[in-house]
RNA sequence: GGCCUGUUGGUGAAGCGGUUCAACACAUCGCCCUCUCAAGGCGACAUUCACGGGUUCGAUUCCCGUACAGGCUACCA
């Protein structure tokens, strides 16, 4: 067999070769210990917490050791291709701030980094496999393929593109030639020379030593239309884009096979490979449940975006599940960035991560916790802006209100900051009430319509706007003495049956009616906040 | 079906043959403080590390089986 008149009946416009590439793409002038990662994303859709994750460790290991961190667009499959998933990609990193350094859109000495224009070198390489004899031209329908596998599935057989199943692998140049003179599309598969009963270990830098089976199967490399399939399209690009450590979720661990028989052929150095494990998520109901986190629309990260979680925030709880001791590290250091921090593979979970929500809360609350007034602000109206642009006018037509408002909220004026501020979203829920455009009537009162009435009749008549915090506690003390609620809570936990209820009871009674809920910062505040009409105003529309 | 990977409490998770081996954090639940909420203080929360064997003076830690979970087995990544 004449491998070279094969190479160049199948690609006669490739005349590039390895060196021409190798000198184009030379090995990066770095500093000793920097590492090149990247993050390869499809634009397949929205892209979930997962990419997030992956990409912050990618990008945490680039920078801390000097390297470098790029991001190519995996476009390959052109069926899943979704309009515009780019675009979203690229905001979304942005939005959660993880900076790279080269690749799509930014340019780059190794680029191009969108993959389907790098169909030329892919082909060079290809045409150099088949040169060797090393791969083949595969004119096997889809039909024929599942003809195959139905086979294989029948006598019991693996089922995949094979040995003794690869029917084009020793087919003879006549009848290549002739299939070509007809035109019919073919793809190009690699000539696998694994034996699957051979077994090596390898070393992932996350999971350690593994076992990896040979590979035996004739993947494909290059498809009908000349696209690479991802294998392929690993070797060559994390080759000559020069990555040190290949950074990818587990799920490539059940191909690897493919790919370390691929580097051997096409002579490339082996990068250092890593592989994490899966973020999964709790169901719904409260059932402990793992699902894929693919078909799980909460796990993408526009779904966090437009809830307004903080974008620093949701790294840190992303650091946290990263790196285990990172956790501890972030609570010596509360005020250091996360970039301070030594971030390592060997610190990496071993098997999948549950994503917890409450986790998530937490650290927004304790991180929101920290920030100022002015900060908060900036956040809050950059949110609106985008989300809510018609309540903008109403949260900060008037910003003195809206300072004291948070101020209230965020608990500035007390020596201990209040911690119940999330994300954006549910800030702006928390805050409401204060605002008639968004008010809403949410919780009932606990007494009756007659006993309601009487203590907040009894409220107006003795309210007064000047009355400080004291004087207005006081008053509402008198009324729950006139109406037979106890006043001394001490009392009234050792004998609840000796009233209709305590003081609590009572302002609990004329919060619901100003604020339309039961529990809020302090009500005197908030009175003083909304101003005497309109807080009394909410009180008569109940009576 | 075959192959690979994993299995410590409600969750994340430390532990890497033996005097804190069950750390820490979140959640939950009590109590205190308190006009509610939040915050804060104190305390509770795995006699046990999926199960069954084995190695050993001794195993959560090593080995073997079983079960369960996840992944791969595409001209998807």
């Amino acid at each position: 067999m004449d491998y070279n008149k094969l190479a160049e009946l199948l690609f006669p416009h490739i005349d590039k070769t390895q060196e021409y590439y190798e000198e184009l793409f030379p090995v990066r002038d770095l500093p000793k210990g920097a590492e090149v990662l990247r993050m390869a994303p499809s634009p397949t859709g929205f892209i979930h917490l997962g990419n997030l994750y992956g990409a912050l460790a990618d990008e945490r290991v680039a920078h801390q050791s000097n390297g470098v961190f790029y991001l190519r667009i995996e476009d390959t499959d052109l069926k899943r291709k979704v309009e515009g998933a780019v675009e979203t990609i690229l905001s979304t990193f942005k939005y959660f701030n993880i900076n790279y350094d080269e690749g799509a859109e930014l340019g780059g000495n190794y680029g191009p980094y969108y993959q389907r224009q790098r169909a030329e070198i892919y082909q060079a390489f290809a045409k150099k496999l088949v040169s060797e004899g090393k791969a083949y031209p595969c004119f096997c329908t889809e039909e024929e393929l599942n003809e195959i596998r139905d086979k294989q599935t029948r006598l019991n057989e693996g089922t995949g593109y094979y040995g003794k199943w690869a029917v084009w692998r020793d087919a003879p140049l006549e009848k290549i030639e002739e299939r070509l003179k007809e035109g019919k599309p073919f793809v190009i598969r690699m000539k696998s020379m694994g034996n699957p009963e051979v077994k090596h270990t390898f070393h992932d830098e996350i999971k350690g030593d593994i076992v990896v089976v040979e590979n035996n199967m004739d993947a494909v490399l290059l498809k009908t239309d000349g696209i690479p399939t991802y294998h392929f399209a690993h070797a060559i690009d994390d080759h000559f884009m020069r990555t040190t450590i290949v950074l990818r979720g587990e799920e490539w661990l059940g191909t690897l096979n493919i790919h370390l028989e691929l580097f051997d052929m096409l002579g490339f150095e082996l990068p250092k490979y890593a592989h994490t494990t899966v973020l999964m998520k709790i169901d719904e109901n409260g059932t402990k449940r793992k699902l894929s986190k693919r078909k799980d629309p909460e796990l993408s990260l526009d779904y966090y975006r437009a809830l307004g979680y903080h974008p620093y925030a949701v790294k840190i709880y992303l650091m946290t599940i990263l790196n285990w001791n990172f956790e501890q590290w972030f609570l010596k250091n509360p005020d250091k960035s996360i970039d301070e921090f030594k971030f390592s593979l060997d610190k990496m979970g071993q098997s999948g991560t549950l994503f917890d929500l409450d986790k998530l809360n937490n650290i927004c609350k304790t991180y929101l916790a920290g920030f100022t007034l002015e900060q908060m602000k900036d956040y809050l109206k950059e949110f609106v802006k985008t989300y809510h642009a018609d309540l903008y006018d109403v949260y900060f037509g008037d910003e003195e209100t809206m300072d004291k408002i948070l101020t209230l909220g965020m608990g500035l004026n007390l020596k201990k900051r209040r911690k119940d501020y999330i994300n954006a979203s549910q800030i702006l829920e928390s805050i409401s009430f204060y605002f008639d455009e968004t008010f809403k009537r949410e919780d009932e009162f606990k007494y009756d319509k007659e006993q309601v009435d009487e203590i907040l009749k009894l409220f107006i008549e003795s309210y007064d706007y000047s009355d400080d915090n004291g004087m207005w506690f006081e008053k509402v003390k008198t009324i729950a003495e006139k109406c037979g609620f106890a006043t001394d809570m001490k009392a009234y936990k050792e004998n609840p049956e000796n009233w209709k209820g305590s003081v609590a009871d009572v302002a609990e009674t004329i919060r619901v009616a100003v604020v339309g809920r039961r529990n809020s910062p302090d009500l005197w505040s908030i009175m003083q906040i909304m101003g005497a009409e309109r807080s009394i105003n909410r009180i008569k529309e109940v009576l």
